[in-house]
DNA sequence: GTACCTGCAAACAATTTGCACTAAG
DNA sequence: CTTAGTGCAAATTGTTTGCAGGTAC
């Protein structure tokens, strides 16, 4: 089942993302995009990024947050979750993080994910203790 | 707003969390309790739960599953994730990982989460491309 | 022309919330 | 007694699926 069509949408989708150096949502890009092409369905946004994701053009990032972030940035890195302002921030990835791990015999490692979390330094400046809102 | 009362729910669900060594989703502990606690409501194993884990008695363990896994066991340490049976394994963390990381100016850290993934001593030795259950 | 792709609505799964009732202190 | 805590059902949220019509090739 080739799935290779080059319809609007997905154009519109691929571009969306290109350079991109945040990581939005499904939802986030579909309200986005609908700005521009108003009929774009929200089942279409998740169908396009989930071939993404599966073509390996796409990662996905972990967030505390429950929902699932997409990262067009593909090489190795770590991420800083700012639990203020909700905010996922790109950080580099140790050295030969992987071979400081002491495995268990057998494992076979085939992904790394790294996640801090705290304040950035916009909202670790502030007193007070409300949320900052994102974007 | 003391959040203190010994109910016999509450007691039940923080004594199948003991000396744990898995990290069971609040459905997964609901069905193991509704066993000798019939009228156990799922709703209770969550607030209870959300109760722990704000004293902090309790963490959540990340998974690339989408559901939130409980974890008992408070010290720190890494997480291998099989994507063959779906398990959560505990791993070591790294001595000084946080001191490897180059973060940006002002950001602090509260938490560091570290998971890896790929295949189980288990799933890796089979060639089947089937997954396995989990216990 | 064919079948991949889309939009929309309905289905789903995990989690949260509202509310009347129960029980801990 | 008082009110935190419970069970149940309904509401929410994020995501997936079914299907009829559209459109890339």
């Amino acid at each position: 089942m080739p799935t290779n069509r080059q319809t609007k949408q997905r154009t519109l989708i691929m571009q969306a993302l290109q350079g991109r150096l945040d990581h939005p949502t499904a939802e986030q890009l579909h309200r986005e995009l609908s700005a521009e092409y108003p009929h774009l369905g929200l089942s279409t946004v998740y169908r396009n990024l989930e071939l993404l994701v599966q073509r390996g053009e796409l990662a996905t990032a972990p967030s505390p947050d429950g929902v699932v972030h997409f990262d067009p940035n593909l090489t190795e890195h770590a991420h800083f979750y700012c639990t203020r302002c909700k905010r996922l921030l790109d950080l580099p990835l140790p050295e030969q993080l992987t071979e400081q791990i002491t495995l268990r015999p057998g494992q076979r490692v085939e992904a790394v994910q790294l996640l801090l979390s705290g304040q950035c330094e916009e909202c670790g400046s502030k007193t007070d203790p409300q949320a900052e809102s994102q974007s």
